[in-house]
RNA sequence: UGUCUCAUGGUGUAAUGGUAGCACAACAGGUUUUGGUUCUGUUUGUUCAAGUUCGAAUCUUGAUGAGACAACCA
C-alpha cells in the first residue's frame, strides 16, 4: 500500500532548464519520479469524473485545475468522464451543465467517455470474479447486512450466503440483470474479509439491482449497476488513466481501487494509481452537492446558477471571470492537509483581475440631488471619463455634466466629523472627470433634498488649473441623463464560517435572508445602456459589478460581484 | 478500543539536514481626479517531549490534536 511512501522529496525532483522556478506540489513531484522511473511508458494520463447529478461549484474547479492542468503540464491527455453508475439521481441536464462549465473555465478535454460505456465489460468482469469465487449473491436485507458489516471499531460477521455455489451465483447474478427480482431483493457483493480493520473490505457490494429509474443513456438494458468501488478503478483502467487524482475522502476506498486492478490487470507495464488531496473548504460556504440540490429544489434559490450559489453558473452570473477562479485555485495549492480557504482569498483574486480589466463607470446606488446653482440653465457639456486607470490604452467615455446631478446620499454630510473628506457645507471636493465644486448648502426636510454648491469653471478637468487638490473626488450623474437601473448587492448566502459546524445542525439554520438586497431608484450612467450581459464594471468607488442576463429591455440589473476593498 | 491520513503566523501555502519565505487578512505610512489602485513598512509561525547530528520544520521514537471510514451514493 502507498500512502506517505509515494511522497516525494522535493531534492529528488529535478526541473526543466528553463522552466519557470516554483515548487512543485506534491502530485507534480509524484508524477516527475514516475516519469523519471519510466512507469506507464512514460505517459501521463488523468481524468476528470464528475457524476452528473448536480451543477459543478468552484470545489470542482480545484479537481478541474489539477486534472487538466497535469495533463497539460506533462504533455499527456486528460477526459472528461461521466461516473453516471447511479441513475436515480442523474440526468442528461447535468451532463450538459458539466460540459459546459469546464469550457468556460478555459480547459478542453481529449475525449467524453461515460462509466456506462463500460457496463458490458464491468459485468464480464462481475462474472469472473464469480467464477473465481471471488463474489457472492447475498439475499439479506440491506438492514440486516448494514448490522453484520460491523463498525470501524468491530469486525464485521459473515452472510449466511457468503458459501454459495459458484453455478448458484452466477445463475442468480444472470437472474437478476434479466429482471427477474425487485430492487433491494439480492446484491452481488465481493468475498474479501469481513474482519477487515478497513469497511470497505468487508465484503463491499459490487452491483445493485435499479429497475425503476431508466438510465439516461443506456435506458432499461441494465437491470443492475455497479458500485463506484466496483466501477471507477476499472474505468481508469479501461482507458489509460495513470494518474486518478481524487479527494481526501476517498483515501480509504484506495486498497479496494488497488484488490480490483490487481484482478484485472494483465501484467504490462500500465498500472493507474489513485492520489488523493485536499478537498477546497470556504467560509461562509456549503458545497454539499446534496444540500445545494436541496437549496434549487426547495426554491431557496432561483436555480443553480443563482449568483448566491457556490456553482460555477452562479458565480459567472455574479460576475467572477474563469481566469479569477484559475487564479485563485492556483493560489490555494494541493496538500493532503484538510483545512479552511478564506473566502477573502476568492474576492482578493476576482479583485486583482478585475482591476485591470473592468471599465470604470459611474453609478450612483443611493442618489441625492445635487445642484450647481451657478451652473447655466439647459447647458450640457460631455466629460471624458477614463475608462480604466490601469489600462492607458482602454481610452476614454464621454459622459453628459449639467446643473442637475445625483451624487451619493452618503457622500454628504450636513456637519461632518474631522475625518470625513467629502462634501459638507463650505468645503470643496472634486466631481470626477469635472469640476471642482464647493458646497453652499442643502435643503432639508427629516431626510436631505437637495444639495446646493458652486462650481469654479478654472478647475475643469485637464484644464491648466485643474491641478488644485481637494481632498476627496466624488462620483455622480447627470440627473437627465442618467438611467434607472437595478442593483442588487449579494451578501452571503450563508453565515456558517467552518463548513463542519453545517454538519452538526440542519443546514438551513445557516441561510442568511439577508443574502440577496435589491437596490432599485439607482441612476447609471448613459454608457451603460451599451453593456451586455456578463459584461463587467468597476462602479467608481462602489465595486465591481456585471449585467445580469435577466436584464431585459432597457431595464439595467447589475450583480455585485464585490464591492472594493474599503468603501464609505 | 480499529484502520488510514494530516499537523509551519489569524488563513492557506513554500523551504537538498544549513538565514523559516510567499500570498491573503490586519495595521501604519507615501502616491493618487474617487478613502479604490499602487508602493513601502509593521505585527503574528514550525503542536509537545525525548533522541540522532556541528546543525532538525525536515530524520527516529513517543505523546497530543484534527480529519476520513460503518449508503443497495459518488
Amino acid at each position: 500500500m502507498c500512502g506517505i511512501d509515494t511522497y516525494v522529496k522535493m531534492n529528488e525532483i529535478k526541473t526543466n532548464e528553463g522552466e519557470e522556478k516554483r515548487s512543485l506540489n506534491f502530485i507534480e513531484a509524484i508524477v516527475e519520479k514516475d516519469l523519471a522511473e519510466g512507469k506507464n511508458d512514460g505517459r501521463v494520463q488523468t481524468r476528470f469524473p464528475p457524476e452528473p447529478n448536480g451543477y459543478l461549484h468552484i470545489g470542482h474547479a480545484k479537481a478541474i485545475c489539477l486534472d487538466f492542468g497535469i495533463a497539460e503540464r506533462y504533455n499527456g491527455v486528460c477526459n472528461l468522464r461521466f461516473d453516471d453508475t447511479n441513475p436515480v439521481k442523474e440526468d442528461v441536464e447535468y451532463v450538459d451543465s458539466i460540459m459546459e462549465d469546464i469550457k468556460w473555465l478555459g480547459y478542453s478535454w481529449n475525449k467524453v467517455y461515460y462509466a456506462s460505456d463500460y457496463f458490458q465489460q464491468l459485468f464480464d468482469f462481475a462474472i469472473q470474479l464469480i467464477k473465481e469465487g471471488k463474489a457472492y449473491v447475498d439475499e439479506q436485507s440491506a438492514d440486516v447486512i448494514a448490522k453484520q458489516k460491523g463498525t470501524p471499531t468491530q469486525p464485521g460477521i459473515e452472510s449466511p450466503y457468503r458459501n454459495r455455489p459458484v453455478e448458484e451465483n452466477l445463475a442468480l447474478f444472470r437472474r437478476m440483470q434479466a429482471g427477474e427480482f425487485e430492487e433491494g431483493r439480492m446484491i452481488l457483493r465481493a468475498k474479501i474479509d469481513m474482519a477487515s480493520p478497513n469497511m470497505h473490505f468487508r465484503d463491499p457490494i459490487m452491483y445493485r439491482i435499479i429497475k425503476e429509474h431508466p438510465h439516461h443513456r443506456t435506458g432499461t438494458t441494465w437491470k443492475v449497476y455497479p458500485m463506484y468501488d466496483f466501477a471507477h478503478g476499472q474505468s481508469d483502467y479501461f482507458e489509460g488513466v495513470t494518474h486518478s487524482l481524487c479527494t481526501l475522502e476517498f483515501e480509504v476506498h484506495r486498497p479496494l481501487y488497488d484488490y480490483f486492478i490487481d484482478l484485472l490487470q494483465k501484467g504490462d507495464n500500465y498500472r493507474p494509481r489513485q492520489t488523493e488531496f485536499n478537498r477546497l473548504n470556504l467560509t461562509y460556504t456549503v458545497m454539499s452537492k446534496r444540500k445545494l440540490l436541496q437549496l434549487v429544489k426547495e426554491g431557496k434559490v432561483n436555480g443553480w446558477d443563482d449568483p448566491r450559489m457556490p456553482t460555477l453558473g452562479g458565480l459567472r452570473r455574479r460576475g467572477y471571470t474563469p481566469q479569477s477562479i484559475r487564479n485563485f485555485i492556483d493560489k490555494i495549492g494541493y496538500t493532503k492537509y484538510d483545512g479552511i480557504i478564506d473566502a477573502a482569498l476568492l474576492e482578493h483574486a476576482v479583485r486583482e483581475d478585475l482591476n485591470i480589466k473592468a471599465q470604470r463607470v459611474s453609478a450612483v446606488i443611493d442618489p441625492v440631488k445635487l445642484i450647481i446653482t451657478n451652473y447655466p440653465e439647459g447647458q450640457v457639456e460631455m466629460m471624458d471619463a477614463v475608462n480604466n486607470p490601469e489600462d492607458p490604452a482602454a481610452g476614454t467615455h464621454p459622459i453628459a455634466f449639467s446643473r442637475e446631478l445625483y451624487i451619493e446620499r452618503g457622500d454628504f454630510m450636513e456637519d461632518a466629523p474631522k475625518k470625513f473628506f467629502r462634501l459638507s457645507p463650505g468645503k470643496e471636493v472634486r466631481l470626477k472627470s469635472a469640476y471642482i465644486i464647493k458646497c453652499t448648502g442643502a435643503k432639508k426636510n427629516d431626510n436631505i433634498e437637495e444639495i446646493y454648491a458652486e462650481y469654479d469653471p478654472a478647475t475643469k478637468s485637464g484644464m491648466p488649473d485643474s491641478g488644485r487638490k481637494v481632498k476627496a473626488t466624488l462620483h455622480w450623474v447627470s440627473a437627465e441623463h442618467s438611467l434607472p437601473a437595478e442593483v442588487r448587492l449579494y451578501d452571503r448566502l450563508f453565515t456558517v464560517e467552518n463548513p463542519s459546524e453545517e454538519k452538526e445542525k440542519d443546514f438551513q439554520e445557516f441561510l442568511n435572508p439577508d443574502s440577496l438586497v435589491v437596490l432599485s431608484h439607482c441612476r447609471v450612467e448613459a454608457e451603460l445602456q451599451k453593456a451586455k450581459p456578463f459584461d463587467n464594471f468597476q462602479f467608481q468607488r462602489i465595486g465591481y459589478f456585471n449585467v445580469d442576463p435577466d436584464s431585459k429591455d432597457g431595464k439595467l440589473i447589475f450583480n455585485r460581484t464585490v464591492s472594493l476593498k474599503q468603501s464609505f
